[in-house]
DNA sequence: TTGACATGCAACCAAATGGTTGCATAATAT
DNA sequence: ATATTATGCAACCATTTGGTTGCATGTCAA
């Protein structure tokens, strides 16, 4: 089951903003991604690990830092597990259609 | 925070696995869902009442039965966060040729 | 080399989670 | 009416989870 590290990564808020934060811009120390979170360094790592062990963050070693970079491949994948090939297009234009209803303002 | 809920919700596999027969065929009862797995009635239960709080399963009663149904909405809402409008097209192709080459035996 | 900075590892703790058992309620069938 | 079937609610329990603190390691600059 490597899916269900998958699962279980992306249900705490905390990585969730972190993966926000990599799609924004990735490549990020873990330094950087602590930066205004009110939680403990150790924590955040300790989150990281987590996400890489589900293969949803990648990161590389650059002297005594640890870039981190997010790979969208197994989100990807849970949509096409529920979604039939048929219907995503139209769930894909509905999303888009509220987005823009909404407000388009996206830094 | 309402992704919160679908989130937790997917996290489990008990209840991706309910997902899962639900994508295969929508209406079923509880007592139907309930066939062939290793937990109690009252724990299936649970799961659904998990998953309909997330917006995941909608339902109605028909006499004394409660049917079952997917919601495929917030799993696309899932893709659309962290993948750009752009590359899932890329994606989607990558995830479907992967598909065609383990062998296309999906009922 | 020495001090400062960036990260890694481990033990510990409160709270949430997934599951159970037991009982209650409502609708169908005989 | 009564038994049976389908579901609902609540208390309880073991395990997992997210977070902390404390200390260790590794890298860069002066």
């Amino acid at each position: 089951m490597n899916d269900n590290a998958v699962f279980r990564a992306l249900a705490d808020a905390s990585r969730r903003q972190l993966l926000d934060r990599l799609h924004r811009r990735s490549g990020k120390t873990l330094g950087e991604l602590c930066d205004g979170l009110d939680m403990t360094r150790q924590a955040v790592a300790k989150h990281l690990s987590i996400l890489e062990r589900a293969n949803l963050v990648s990161s590389r070693r650059h002297g005594r830092e640890k870039l981190h970079f997010i790979n969208p491949v197994p989100i990807n994948d849970i949509a096409e597990r529920w979604i039939g090939k048929f219907e995503r297009p139209r769930l894909s234009a509905l999303a888009e259609l509220k987005r823009n209803l909404e407000g388009d303002s996206h830094d």
